[in-house]
DNA sequence: GGCTCCTCCTTGAACTTTAAACAAATGGTC
DNA sequence: GACCATTTGTTTAAAGTTCAAGGAGGAGCC
């Protein structure tokens, strides 16, 4: 994974070659990055089976509901709604058709551009999330806030947001400002 | 998500009734909150992308490979596979299925127990893990290591063990010891 | 208008994951 | 041995995700 056996030597550092020694990653870093990974595997389990069972859909699409709940006139555009959860459009498209399936979001043409769609989110659908949002909640708590204190949490906001900062796509939502 | 609008009164806590107050999260723990599922979606598709395109494969399978190879004789028997890398076993097993059609991993049957099957790394697969490590360990390194300070660093492994700890299955690996 | 390029969103196929059901082997227990 | 519960791993179908391709509208330019 992060360490198999090094090559005896390595190449001139600075040569035009990209095939530098590769910075393997140290015990105690490989010990942080196994608990992230498995940390994180765990818990996307653990609340993807929650509200599967208590709300009927993944955690993803939870999470569609509320940037919906949480936006003006409870509607979004769909590449604004992409981008806010940090999935693509393909993946958004599909969900959608799904939710609307069930009949807790519904699609909109936007009058503006013909091109656009909105999405939003109907009455069922918030009652959907009024009713499942307390059993998330507690399961968040359970499994991360209640484990750790406020200090940590304070890290691991940061430590994640540095993390986020560094893989947004450079120009996202450069204009869209307010969306950040 | 984490937070709708709360009822104007709460029932009395400690009754018999399940429905107590929910307890939200706060603005500060919502924003961390936030911060990590966003981080942890934008670095699993990070790293989904980038060894999907350099070794053809996704991160979850990659780390089956590791797993096999730093194991003793390249082996590990399903079940143990499976809790090692925090899956499913019906999960490994179409894993596995689809790592023996690339080539990268044979069956064989466990001779102890006629239930039982190893999955094998072969040489090939060695050979992929040997070739693709170190861009993956340059990805990992510039998505999170590279970004954080020792002390964050640090501190990450030990907030994503303790969520860890508590999301393992009381009994997961009790009985196999040497795993943990 | 006509041209080109870009953006918005959808689609279909291939692939991965989940959930439930299942066969076979094991390990008691009687 | 017969019985029953458990463990092991697979299978099936449905659901979700990804990738590449594409239609349609907008935006700038001639």
């Amino acid at each position: 994974m992060e360490r198999m056996k090094a090559p005896a030597s390595a190449p001139t550092p600075g040569s035009a070659q990209e095939p530098q020694e590769p910075r393997w990653l140290t015990d105690e870093e490989q010990h942080v990055w196994r608990s992230f990974m498995e940390g994180v595997t765990l818990l996307d389990d653990h609340l993807d089976r929650q509200l599967q069972r208590d709300a009927g859909m993944p955690h993803v699409y939870y999470g569609l509901l509320v940037k919906l709940a949480e936006a003006p006139r409870r509607r979004l555009r769909m590449t604004e709604l992409a981008m806010l959860a940090k999935i693509t459009r393909s993946r958004l498209s599909h969900a959608i058709a799904r939710l609307e399936k069930n009949g807790w979001v519904r699609r909109e043409d936007c009058p503006d551009d013909k091109r656009g769609q909105f999405a939003v989110l109907t009455d069922e659908g918030y009652d959907v999330l009024r009713q499942t949002a307390p059993g998330h909640v507690e399961a968040v708590r359970q499994a991360v806030f209640d484990r750790l204190t406020p200090q940590q949490q304070k890290s691991l906001g940061e430590i994640m947001r540095i993390v986020a900062e560094g893989l947004q796509p450079a120009e996202a939502g450069a204009d869209l400002p307010w969306l950040r």
